[in-house]
DNA sequence: GCCAGTTTCGCAAGCGCTTGCAGTAGACGT
DNA sequence: ACGTCTACTGCAAGCGCTTGCGAAACTGGC
């Protein structure tokens, strides 16, 4: 039904192959011919058959993005930053979703992206030496977001500066008791290896240096829910001497903590402070204090690097700088308060 | 460098035809042979060509799904599950975000998905009569998510349904200035059409059978954000008369209300009620009382629409019942429980 | 042990595009 | 006016797989 080049060069009095190379801008064809066969094409509505220009060429013009799980705000932002800038450039994206181990493992097992794709977006998955050779046997170049590889572009994030900066807010507050609110990698979770954990890192750096103890009490890790990171605040909240304030590894964590908070009764940020990791879409309706880091800018520059390593530029390892958003759910702990008020 | 039928063949000493019906359990193969030329491209770790196979047979068994904003909670996790039961029956899932309307012209304007998807998946675009056509006209089966067209398959909820449901259950509290929050499409969105305009006729047939009086001054219609829900609630609150409650058509316009009306010392549900629509991932943290609508259900009903139409079955024309989740952003009016607390 | 009827296979012609190489036609110099 | 270059364009051989059709092998029945 389509027309086919065939048609076109018929149309326009010329070769097939005249056809082809004049639709592609490859120089050899005169102006004249080109805008001729152009207006053929034109004319009959020519698109291009992918699977055979594929089929001959060996490249696809495609790229897959996985994710580990596609309904999470941080990786939807992430694959529409990086699909905007992929298919700006005139490349199909290739959605897949590792939502178990046993997805991953297949995905793995084969090559199934032999002739699918030209190369593969790697979103938060940790990947292991062979996955990672995996994909590039299959022949793909390949981007990672939130790890980095020998022989792949990565972006990341200063996770421990993060870390860092969350909990100096916090302590430049005046707090002493600073809980954290750390990810832990639920059951069927495919992510396998914690990059946060660099969060956490960065949270310990900044007691050390503003000389307070390490407590071990005070260091959570669960599943990356707003159940669970309420969950967790409760049971930070029946310590003996409890924080007066959180830094969580994630807004959904976040989020779970001001829920419990305020459900028994306690202001935030009166009583307690809470910052969050992310700015999450969602961030500003609660006020939530938090991390920025860039995650639009994390999927844009991924797609950047995976464009450049297809036009055959070396790999390339970028960073990003997560940069504190100071809103609603954080303030100096009450001690201090009363006591400025007393002034 | 990957295999190809030709020496799958040459090992398992059939030729490419016996190779390729083997592969793909076409019947007239001994099982003996098949068994044969089955070991010999695990052997190999042969995988086929989806470019040839896809050049001989016409098809590409691949679905496009097109969205109009990925990073949205809703169409992430609709996607998210057409997507499971797509990659389930073998499909690979190409994604289309359409987020302005230049982009959503010129989608429509081409045969865009000639030769690279088998079907589209269209979600929550209300599709101009041509732009339907245009998809049909490609050869693509369409399935549609939150619209209705004729010849084509489609999920729908029973919005309207919805609405009165939500709002009944605010009447059945004993409010009864019930407000009603909007969505009006954003300046450069490219929905182009507002479904859910049922949910707000739901909401006033509810005040009709109830013997109110509709007020347009107690319906609103904003851009679909946190911020903007929070904006047109302050505007309520500056009503002669205020609501003392009011419908949400989505949990993000409702987040942003129950945010302004915190925010300015009302308590929720204390002073003023809340329900939203949605049942969003995190409507569960703010104890958002919500019309769940089976988000996930929608893709996955759509997907298997697609597959039954890729299989020549007829187009199907789903609808789901959404249900009220009771949570915590409701409760009787203040004056309500005063009178019950002199009793 | 021979023939008709089944199975099981292989041949070869595509599918629609790309590209190395060869051929043709102007352009230019002398 | 003729040879030499350069600039265009066409030929044809793939790319790896599918599939209609005919050939070969095998099954029984007699």
């Amino acid at each position: 039904m389509p027309p086919t080049v065939e048609q076109v060069a018929e149309r326009a009095k010329v070769s097939v192959s005249t056809v082809s190379r004049a639709l592609r801008d490859i120089p050899g064809i005169s102006a004249a011919t080109r805008k001729r066969v152009q207006e053929a094409a034109e004319e009959l509505g020519y698109a291009i058959s992918p699977s055979a220009s594929r089929l001959a060429t060996g490249r696809t013009r495609t790229v897959a993005v996985v994710v580990p799980l596609l309904a999470k705000w941080f990786f939807a932002e992430v694959i529409a930053a990086a699909g905007r800038v992929l298919s700006q450039a005139g490349y199909d994206v290739l959605l897949v979703e590792l939502s178990t181990p046993e997805l991953r493992e297949a995905f793995f097992a084969g090559p199934r992206l032999h002739g699918r794709s030209d190369a593969v977006l790697v979103v938060a998955l940790q990947l292991a030496p062979d996955e990672l050779a995996a994909l590039q046997g299959q022949g793909q170049a390949v981007a990672l977001v939130g790890s980095e590889r020998e022989g792949a572009s990565s972006v990341r994030v200063e996770d421990r500066a993060g870390g860092r900066a969350a909990t100096r807010h916090l302590l430049n507050l005046g707090h002493e008791r600073i809980a954290f609110l750390g990810i832990r990698e639920a059951e069927g979770s495919p992510l396998g290896g914690v990059p946060p954990a660099e969060r956490l890192q960065g949270y310990r750096e900044a007691l050390v240096e503003a000389g307070l103890p390490e407590e071990p009490a005070l260091e959570a890790a669960v599943e990356n829910t707003v159940d669970a990171g309420a969950a967790a605040m409760s049971a930070f909240l029946t310590a003996a001497e409890p924080p007066t304030a959180v830094v969580a590894a994630s807004d959904e964590l976040a989020f779970g903590a001001v829920a419990t908070l305020r459900g028994v009764g306690l202001s935030v940020p009166g009583d307690f402070s809470v910052v969050g990791y992310d700015n999450h879409e969602l961030a500003g309706a609660v006020s939530l204090t938090t991390m920025d880091h860039g995650v639009a800018e994390q999927g844009r520059r991924a797609a950047e690097a995976i464009l450049g390593a297809l036009s055959g530029a070396p790999a390339s390892s970028g960073r990003i700088e997560p940069r504190l958003v100071v809103r609603g759910t954080t303030a100096p702990p009450r001690r201090l308060r009363r006591a400025a008020q007393t002034n």
